[in-house]
DNA sequence: TCCATTTTGCTAGCTTTACTAGCGAACTGA
DNA sequence: TCAGTTCGCTAGTAAAGCTAGCAAAATGGA
């Protein structure tokens, strides 16, 4: 049976553990933070538009259809503002307006190829970092790691 | 002795686990811009200016000071744009422009206590969404998963 | 030590991006 | 059916970012 002592020392452990995991993530999100930051540099785009480029990339591997309406969500922006991102996304020739399926006042906004390889060519570098660092974890602890950022995900935005 | 197909089992498990954690990294990182979207909502504020606010929080809980020329670097703005930018955030009293202790052409940025509320404020409900998370998992998992977060932090943004 | 070079943060003036207001067309539901 | 809502857009204004260039201070080589 465990003394008070004990069950102290577990609490003070998990604590301890939980704030340094905590202080990750919010490291995490200042690296990433600033590696968009660089793609914005690099890709010579204005961050709204790579954050919106960011979403439609997500939203495409989902399978989830994205509506004007939905960046301007995403962003909170207004739907004016949308227009014009979605014009200057469009010109520089990385998305195109198609017609919805059903609904004939709405619009889908889908990727050009020219997106995804810009895109892929300029996170290149990273992902293949991410990917050397998740190799170095067993199944067992990469799904730990899934499992936890999926759940965190959750609990920021319970809308997703 | 392991057979090779044992050796192609496993390989494809450790494939399919790094897949995963993966894209449970991009939902995370989709999940953060919709949070910071939603407090630039709340809070009134522009994406950028947050974002600064952001960062010399991090730099802040990190003990480094941070200068005009930082946030430039780190937002990948113009000097010019942060010198205003910095003018809103002191007009609207979040941070305060301090003379550099060693050289007088420089100024440090620190944050007001406003902003340090004003941002736990904001942020309070999803601190402790993610607290709830990090809860659920042992010390030893815990350990894993911030080890992970501050590897990939390195490998996407080795100049930090 | 001196002086040319670099760095820092700022101002001025222009360009780009976001906002509010309001529109017509299309959808929804009582 | 038809009043109310939603969708994306335009027009015009406000906000935010950029380039160019400056003075003051720091730096470094002769």
């Amino acid at each position: 049976m465990a003394s008070p002592a004990d069950s102290d020392d577990k609490s003070r452990d998990k604590d301890r553990a939980v704030w340094r995991v905590l202080s990750a993530v919010r490291a995490f999100s200042d690296a990433m933070d600033r590696m968009y930051s660089g793609m914005k540099g690099d890709m010579d785009m204005n961050a709204t538009d790579l954050a919106a480029l960011r979403m439609l990339i997500i939203r495409e591997q989902r399978g989830q259809d994205v509506s004007p309406h939905d960046i301007a969500r995403h962003l909170r922006i207004s739907t004016a503002s949308t227009t014009k991102l979605v014009d200057r996304l469009a010109d520089s020739g990385h998305v195109v307006r198609k017609p919805h399926p059903v609904d004939r006042r709405a619009r889908l906004i889908s990727l050009t190829d020219k997106s995804r390889t810009d895109f892929t060519h300029h996170f290149r570098d990273s992902i293949g970092a991410m990917r050397d660092v998740a190799f170095d974890y067993s199944p067992t602890e990469l799904a730990v790691i899934a499992d936890f950022l999926e759940r965190m995900s959750v609990g920021i935005d319970p809308d997703d």
